[in-house]
DNA sequence: ATTAAAATATGATTTTTATCATGTTTTTAA
DNA sequence: TTAAAAACATGATAAAAATCATATTTTAAT
């Protein structure tokens, strides 16, 4: 099994900020795991007693509303901490992770983790700035569902996967998402975000590479009204 | 001067981690302030130096759309600590904080506080778990905004606004917010606002006493669809 | 390879919500 | 106290988005 002190992912997240021996012991009691496309890595509800680590893949944040559609509230990438509320509360999750792509994830319990975040505060700060990171994006995101239209958000979410997750060498964003995906992302139905995007590509503002898309013009998708 | 170490709002917050001897230090160099309702505390884009704890009053967080109307992301009220993000980040605010009735506040310069955060771990543990649940809560309300109709979301701001803030002797919410603060809130039209308002009257679910929102009918508040 | 299922697409219609217009009431300030 | 401004209210209309219906295409499973 590979070793935390020798992995470059913690680089990305706040174990990078672990002493060399924290990560010793921290790696003695990780477990790795697979979890395939589609997978469920854990539901809203369950108790997590651990952080996971993501080595690779993607995963979708959901949360199911009344009206029984999910909800994506946030994307977890490479190199990204999952679970960390679950340090600080031992309330439940109140979202589901479902991987969008094979992925590789670490699992450490948080019985080992908990003795670092009250013994190194550089590693609690660093848990905070990345929580308090989250909060203001959380509401930014607020603003934009109450404040703009389905057309202004799904442009802004293609912008926001093009600048946050990258793009593979032909240009495509390497995040590949269904139509209900990006719905769910931008809290509208299906058909209208089929709708959306079809007029974006007619538009020449995104083209499709297979199932993969494009942004043609990223100033274009900026000046959606 | 009023003395931190003893003021009763601190138990409500962070603060109430605090030694003794740390509580002097602070009470020290901290500054009282009156702020009269509609005033503004911070602007969006501002440099905090510093936390505000709230003695007294009730004020609003806003942030400003490309649209040019304000959301309201949050309600802060008594016993609530304001600009924590200023602790953890050297970020300016991305939100305006504005007195929603007249105010007392304390200022404590970050200078001061920040060596509790760096030296005092339960002082940084409870900050953490405070912005653990504001990130929960912003999770919700993300999904309320994205999947939610206006009846729904103003149904619900009515409910959330008594469960948290409370009432008035004769029962009516104590927090009094104009039809347009609710349009904030729910992030609609004031015109929409001021309807489903109507609305909620003529059917029984609320009731005004002056300027004053009672609420009749919680489980048919509930029950909007 | 063939069929079933899932994902994508698009039209028609209805519902929801925003906008515009205008009037009334309440509050504020001279 | 009175005029002006702000807040509240409501109707009419327009725009946005959801829903329903029905194809078509793609993917997955036998």
């Amino acid at each position: 099994m590979s070793k935390c002190e020798q992995c470059i992912i913690r680089q990305f997240n706040s174990l990078k900020t672990l002493t060399k021996e924290e990560l010793i012991r921290i790696s003695g009691c990780k477990t790795s795991k697979t979890i395939k496309k589609g997978e469920v890595i854990f539901e809203e509800g369950e108790s997590l007693n651990g952080v996971y680590c993501i080595k690779d893949g993607i995963c979708k944040l959901t949360k199911l509303s009344a009206n029984g559609k999910d909800q994506i509230v946030k994307l977890v990438v490479k190199g990204d901490l999952l679970g960390q509320r679950s340090l600080v509360s031992s309330e439940r999750t109140n979202l589901r992770a479902t991987a969008l792509n094979d992925m590789e994830i670490c699992f450490i319990p948080k019985s080992e983790i908990i003795t670092d975040l009250q013994k190194n505060n550089n590693f609690t700060m660093d848990v905070l700035k990345h929580m308090a990171d989250d909060l203001k994006i959380a509401d930014d995101v607020i603003v934009n569902m109450a404040q703009k239209s389905v057309r202004q958000r799904l442009a802004e979410a293609l912008i926001n996967i093009h600048d946050n997750f990258g793009t593979n060498s032909d240009g495509t964003l390497s995040v590949l998402l269904s139509r209900e995906d990006f719905a769910s992302i931008v809290g509208t139905a299906t058909e209208s975000a089929i709708r959306v995007l079809s007029q974006f590509k007619k538009g020449g503002l995104i083209s499709t590479v297979g199932k993969y898309i494009k942004i043609e013009d990223l100033e274009g998708l900026k000046r959606i009204e």
